[in-house]
DNA sequence: CGCGCAATGTAGACAGTGTCAAGATGCTCT
DNA sequence: AGAGCATCTTGACACTGTCTACATTGCGCG
């Protein structure tokens, strides 16, 4: 239901929204939860300030007290994304450093894709042009959305020094082409074009298998 | 300017929008030229329909009486991308159905993503949420999409018949992971999460070279 | 302890949006 | 000429993001 950390001392659980005090106690991190919701359960349509104020049962203007506009809001729900998905990826077997094969490679872009799908409301966010195209997006976000792809390409360079991709890879494009490809991939399941996402399983194997060809493996 | 086909038979081309007469004579597909226009200038936020209606000094609500409601304005838009599409696909080696070389796959993927780029504003609708996730597509915009997948994929099975492309590849699969790669780079070149442009052609001819690895070329 | 101030909440207002309903206009065909 | 119909118009409604001005409250400091 609500967040862990209450910074009132003694808000009573059990209170319904409608009967809070003046002073809401968290209201930034549950602006950030229910604006996750609401896209999940409703698309961008759904999601505006004001209901978003209603359903936290908050006038319609309390949410400018904690985010500058809609904007920086999204950026706010972007970056709590991010958290998640470098968490997920971090899991996978491609972080060990150990040899690299085709089943890293697979389990990778099946947790890639994964993420994606069931966190559509954070990856559209995260990888969107709605937040990247706007050219202003906040500072700690830039940050944590660059360092997610460094270390990508920091495992793609590990492994070839530990010549486990050829040399006459460059390490940048290949990142940059096996991204694109998951990207790709998750984006037309999101978006609703490709349907069948029965298949996803064997894409992310063949995917994988493309990638293990082109380093050579 | 103004489209081809003008049914109006004495309509005046030199005068102004200001001064046209009560009937408007080609309001739809003018519609369909602004909207992409404005799309393209000033991004979704910049087009309304509103907006549209003042743009070709006809009232608000005039546009409603040639499309239902602004969905179905963007699906008018989205075909109209997929005309485009489709021509300069056709025009790619890849349909001469004569020998598959690597050569051919670095042209049609930088013909993909050439139009992608430089036609942002049709291919964010005809390959994005915003049209497919509603289920609501105009019908002939489903059969203008279809056919242009189908059209791909009849090119890929053609190459496997003709044993240039291996046997151990199933042509859907190669079909759709070749297509998410280009998807992919395209979409993070259009939302601004690539910059660096000038690397295009670079990676397309990367692209390339791990479709035709992986069609065993 | 108590007091002031910053943090956080509120209501009112404005311009903009998509779209519906009712009425006005004029082209086309009999 | 006149009917019918496509097309265009104005008015209205509920919604949006966000600005300004004002209210309340809790926390830190004297």
């Amino acid at each position: 239901m609500s967040k862990l950390t209450k910074s009132s001392p003694v808000a009573p659980p059990s209170v319904p929204a409608t009967a809070r005090s003046y002073h809401h106690g968290d209201l930034r991190s549950e602006l950030l939860d229910a604006a996750a919701r609401l896209l999940r359960e409703e698309g961008e349509a759904g999601l505006s300030m004001r209901r978003l104020a209603q359903e936290l049962g908050v006038s319609r203007t309390a949410p400018y007290h904690h985010f500058a506009d809609k904007h920086s809001l999204l950026c706010g729900v972007a970056e709590e994304g991010f958290r998640r998905f470098r968490r997920v990826l971090s899991e996978s077997e491609l972080g060990l450093h150990g040899v690299l094969r085709e089943d890293s490679l697979r389990d990778f872009s099946r947790r890639y894709v994964d993420f994606a799908v069931n966190n559509a409301e954070y990856y559209d966010l995260m990888f969107g042009g709605k937040l990247w195209k706007s050219q202003a997006l906040t500072e700690s976000l830039k940050t944590e959305a660059y360092r997610a792809f460094r270390e990508y390409l920091g495992y793609i360079r590990g492994y070839q020094q530990q010549g486990q991709i050829s040399l006459e890879v460059a390490p940048l494009r290949f990142a940059q082409l096996s991204w694109s490809t998951l990207h790709g991939i998750s984006r037309l399941l999101i978006d609703g074009i490709y349907l069948e996402s029965e298949v996803v399983e064997e894409m992310c194997r063949t995917a994988a298998e493309m990638f293990a060809r082109q380093a050579r493996l």
